[in-house]
This record gives structure tokens, C-alpha cells and sequence, in this order.
DNA sequence: TTTAGCACTCTCAAGGTTAGAGTGCTAACC
DNA sequence: GGTTAGCACTCTAACCTTGAGAGTGCTAAA
């Protein structure tokens, strides 16, 4: 359905008012606010046939008119054009990621963190998807006398560390012998087929010395899980329950849902590729009915991975917020790409 | 101040009623619900003198009385006495708690995690202090052919893990050089003595091998730093805002202080070593002038470390509250305790 | 097609009224 | 002296009414 362009103007002006006020705008104040060169009643019809369109509603009749969901989604695939962030401020957000850039999940920690600051919305950040990812190598260090800690290399990057403990005292022999066999058996093989018959039929090979191995080989197994499931880190929740024109008990339904780690890692998991916006009933979870959650994903060597997203109102600076997180999309992209490479 | 058992009772089955239903309490509601052997009469004129004692408010002439910030504190240090949690509940709390024991973090977390979730409150857990730990020992773990991974182990058992980043490729024997010097230098050390001048000083006696050794000795800073630093685990921070009875801009309030992690780390280190309750302005905080906060030590080896917290409104159920925390708290203590000995 | 004018509609805030809950006081009672 | 029934009193919350103001849609003229 394509507007004319007054029709656009208007709508645009109408959306981008209401984002700044909050307020239902009127035909009037939006003439002398936005400077359109028509009188108010011409606004009046064509804000009339906006509304019989589905574009705007009237909260009632002598109120004016705010955007609807059909409206934002004209808005934001036919008028808006985002204008990236300036070379300052994309500086800025390099800097501030680049205070934490060891590992990939404290880059996604960061980038979470700024994109909440910078937005003033809650964010997510998801770790890469590890399915594909193999063991590189496996390395161990005595932590006591009977507790060492498995280091799991994967060959995505991501290094998981898990503490195990033993009946026996340990010895740099033991953990020698632990290295050799370990490495033999794992290096290679896929996180996803690391599951407990593997487990079983791996110390089923080792004979004798599977006697020693239950804690390892328990280690071993949650490190490569660890690895291989997504992580979510968020930042910014508190300022989910700001939003003032969302009900309590949806606020409620918003934050029980995020908190719940294995329902949002997946609805994450199912975003598209490129920049997206599910605004409302778009989304695919019944919580978010009245949220818009913005998502992109970086990509780690050209290959999309994780997704980093925004949880707002409908009523939000999309251009602003769009452009944030395809700025810092880019910049994790990279920082995590150059971390792995080396 | 003593008050006569009878006034006891009343002031006791007031704050009980309102802690269940958030209702000022009125003197009908009260005889019948509390199941006192006198009239109405004689309770108001209870309520009155309680009132004028500053034990009660009343909200308005025609409702009922709402206990003071004096009144918990009369009730809770004279009245109430806690019962420990069920030897069932304890059970499951050590459950929880134990599915994820490797670290003195990872208990902490869960322990912040399982103490929102049977209170519904928010929650914080702090870890111990490392002000007087010494470094045990430092591993290296290569992870890539420019990275490797220092591990710090501290003598209270805390690890802590930082990738660093070399210009030159990092060889096993490398990593032995570095073991070697850094343990040698390191070993005893105080945590709290690890900083920029003493990393300068170990990094000229290293003569033309510190050429090799910023990545390294900054690694070995940032992770001693970090296992010195008191790190706080907090849970159920949404609660925050359902607490009724606090403003919006309170709820705010509370919600950035708690998120100010260094101020919060700060507030709580000086809390006492006993279990204790700050109600509203008892709080050194004013950001928590309408909060309460419950607070306990747990005991590694019989010495009192970091704190379990509860952040909430002054209207909760302080026996529940408090045995919980007590429980967690021992729960915590125990299992930190075996974690280190080993 | 655009616009001025106008009657109309609806909300919001202010003021008034009423029902109900709870009180404090008094006088009688044990 | 402590306790209690009775009663006038106070205050809130909910409801209604009213008027001002904002914004509309329609009509007729430009």
C-alpha cells in the first residue's frame, strides 16, 4: 500500500512527534511544529484517511492521533532513513568495548551494557551459537591437591573453564596423562555430540584409567556445553519498568519473560540476519505484545552469529536506536573476528 | 522502652495482619482475625497509646494504624523469634546450592538466586574480601598462537582467569619461563600490594626479559585485582519493582544505587557481622530510606567473610526473610569452607 | 483541491455528595 | 482501676456533575 507523499510527510511527522512528546498530536500544534505548508483541516482529512487506513488511531474522539503498529511498520520501511552514528561516537563505542576485549563474552557484556546506556532501553546480546564448533584442545592447571581446572578451547574461540574435583590427590603426572588422553580422545570432535553416551563410550576406551576420569570427563562434558549453548547477557531491565505506556502487569509479563533465560535465548535464536524490527503483535512471544525489540547480528568472519537487541516500548527513536546497534554491531563483529584469528 | 505484654500482643498482631494483607489494621479487623479476648474498645484505646509512643501511624483520621519504622524495630528485636527453615526446606536449599559448587562465585550467585526466588525480594551476595589474601600460584594456559591465559589462584581459594596477548608467537617454552619468574616473583605476595608501582618494580628486575612481559604482568594485575576486589551477585532486581508501597521514583532510586556496583560493594563491606535488619532510615543509604534491608554474614572457617542480603519493602515478612538468609548463609559457609580446604 | 467556520464530542480537573470505615470520648459496669 | 457499649465525629474513596479546552468532522465557499 503506497501513500502519497503529503500523506507520508504527515505520517512521518505525526510519528516523530509523538516519539519526542508522547503525547496524541493534534492537527494544529502539528502544523507549527513541523512546518507544513497546509492549513490544519487539510491535515484533518488527510489525518482522517490515515486513520481509516489502520495508520493512526484516536485514543478518543476530541484527543489526536497516535501511531499504530501498522503505522510505525509504514514509518520504518517506507520513510525513515536511518543515519549512522557519527564517526565520534562510533569512536567512543570502540573504546568502551575495547576496555573489556578478551574474551567474547565480556565483549557481548559490553556491548549489551553501552547499547542500554546509550538507548535507554534494556538490551541482550547473545553469545555466537557454538553447534558447529569443535574442541581445539583441552588444557588443565592444579588448582589444589584434589581440584584442577579444565581449560575447553573450542575452535570458534570461546575458552570455557571448569573447576573438578578427585578422590585421589593430583599429581602433574596425573594431569599429563589426563592432557594426552583427553586431547587423543576430544580434539576435533564436534560440542554438539559431546553428550553423556559419548562420555560413557569415551571412558569405556580408556579401560583402567577411566577409573580416574568420571570428575574430568564430567568437567569436560559441562565446559563443551557451556561452549556450545548460547549465553544471553542483558543489561538495562531496570529500565523496563519506565516505560510508561505499558501496564504494569505487562511490565511483569516482560520482565518474567527475559529473566527466563532458555525461552528468550531461543526466541533470539530465531531472528532474522540482517537489522529487524518486531514491533507489537509482530513479535513472536505473547509478553512482548506491547514491546518493540530491534535486533541485528554481528558477524564473525562475514558468518552471522549472535544477536545483539534492544527491548522497548513502541514508542521509541527507531533511527537512533537502529543505527546504535548496527554501529556497535559492527564494532563487536570485528574485535570478536580479530580475537580469534590471533 | 518495656511494653506491657498486652500491648505486645496487639502491636504484634498488627504488624502481622499488615505484613499479609498491606491494609492499615483497624481495631474490629483485629480482634477478629487475631483472636485477642477483649473488645474493640479496649484495643483502640491500645492503639491510641501505641500510636502516641510512635509504635503506629494512622495514614488518615478514619483509617486503621500502619506500624512505624520504631514499630518493626520494637517488634523485631523484642517480639519475633525466628524459626529456623524446615529441615525439608534446608535440604533443598543445599540442593540448589550444590548443583553449581565449583567457585566460591558460582555458590554466591546461586545463593543470590535462590534467596530471591524463595523471599521475592531482590537479592545480593557479596564475595569475600581479598584485602589479606596472597597469591598461591600462577598458571599459564596457551589459547592461541599470540594469547594465553594466566591463572591466578589466591590463598582463600578465589581464581581468577585473564587472556593476555603477545606481539611475539608463544611457545610452551615461553609459557615455562613465565611460570617460573612469575611464581617466584608472586608467590606470598599480598593481593592488596599487587599494583602499578610494585608490577614496574618485578618488571625491572626482570631485566631484558620484562621486554617480553607487559601483556603477562598486566594480566596477572587485572586478575589479582579482581580476586582482591569484593565482587557483588545480585538476583531479582525486577522484584524491586512490584514493592506497592513504594513510589516510582523511589523504585528508581533504590534500582540505580543497587546497579552503582561499586557504591553497593561499598555499603554493604560495612554492614555488621550479625545477622541484622536496617529498616527504612536506618539505612546509611538514602536512596534506601524506604527499603529494608536484612542482612547476614556467612563464615569461611569460622571467620565471618562476605554478605547475604535482602533488599526490599519494610512490610515483609522479616522471620521469613531472616531464617532463610540464616539458613542460605550456613549452607554458603559450609561449602565455600570444603571448597578451599581441599 | 483547499480552507474557514462551526457545531459537536470527549477528556480532564474541580467541586459536591454520600456511604462506609474507623476513631476518640463518655458513661456505665464489673 | 480496668473494661466495654454507645455514639458523635472525621476522613477517604467512589461517584456524579459541571465547565473549560482541545480536537474533530462536516459544510460551504474560495
Amino acid at each position: 500500500m503506497e501513500l502519497a507523499a503529503r500523506k507520508q510527510k504527515i505520517l512521518s511527522a505525526i510519528i516523530e512527534t509523538y516519539i519526542k512528546t508522547g503525547e496524541p498530536v493534534g492537527s494544529k500544534s502539528l502544523i507549527s511544529e513541523s512546518g507544513l505548508d497546509v492549513s490544519s483541516a487539510t491535515v484533518r482529512n488527510e489525518m482522517a484517511d490515515l486513520t481509516n487506513r489502520g495508520f493512526l488511531i484516536q485514543p478518543h474522539t476530541s484527543a489526536g492521533r497516535i501511531p499504530t503498529q501498522q503505522g510505525y511498520r509504514y514509518y520504518i520501511d517506507n520513510i525513515m532513513n536511518v543515519t549512522p552514528v557519527s564517526q565520534r561516537g562510533k569512536e567512543y563505542i570502540r573504546s568502551v568495548l575495547y576496555e573489556n576485549a578478551d574474551s567474547p563474552e565480556s565483549i557481548l557484556q559490553s556491548a549489551s551494557d553501552i547499547i542500554s546506556q546509550l538507548t535507554n532501553f534494556a538490551s541482550v546480546a547473545t553469545t555466537p551459537n557454538g553447534e558447529d564448533s569443535r574442541i581445539h584442545k583441552i588444557s588443565f592447571v592444579q588448582t589444589g591437591s584434589h581440584t584442577a581446572m579444565a581449560v575447553v578451547i573450542t575452535s570458534n574461540g570461546i575458552i570455557k573453564t571448569k573447576i573438578f574435583r578427585c578422590e585421589f590427590i593430583i599429581t602433574p603426572e596425573i594431569l599429563d596423562v589426563f592432557d594426552k588422553a583427553l586431547n587423543d580422545t576430544f580434539a576435533g570432535i564436534k560440542l554438539s555430540s559431546i553428550n553423556q553416551p559419548f562420555i560413557q563410550t569415551a571412558a569405556a576406551h580408556f579401560g583402567e584409567l577411566s577409573l580416574f576420569m568420571p570428575g574430568v570427563l564430567m568437567a569436560i562434558k559441562d565446559a563443551s556445553q557451556r561452549a556450545k549453548d548460547v549465553s544471553v547477557c542483558h543489561s538495562g531491565y531496570t529500565k523496563l519498568l519506565f516505560m510508561a505506556d505499558v501496564s504494569f502487569s505487562a511490565a511483569r509479563g516482560v520482565a518474567e519473560f527475559l529473566n527466563n533465560e532458555h525461552d528468550l535465548a531461543r526466541m533470539l535464536e530465531n531472528l532474522p540476519i540482517d537489522t529487524s524490527v518486531a514491533i507489537g503483535r509482530e513479535n513472536s512471544r505473547i509478553e512482548l505484545a506491547a514491546s518493540t525489540v530491534v535486533s541485528t547480528r554481528y558477524s564473525i568472519d562475514s558468518n552471522p552469529s549472535g544477536v545483539l537487541a534492544v527491548i522497548g516500548p513502541l514508542r521509541m527513536n527507531y533511527c537512533r536506536v537502529i543505527s546504535i546497534l548496527e554501529c556497535v554491531s559492527e564494532c563487536v563483529g570485528a574485535m570478536i573476528s580479530e580475537l580469534i584469528e590471533i
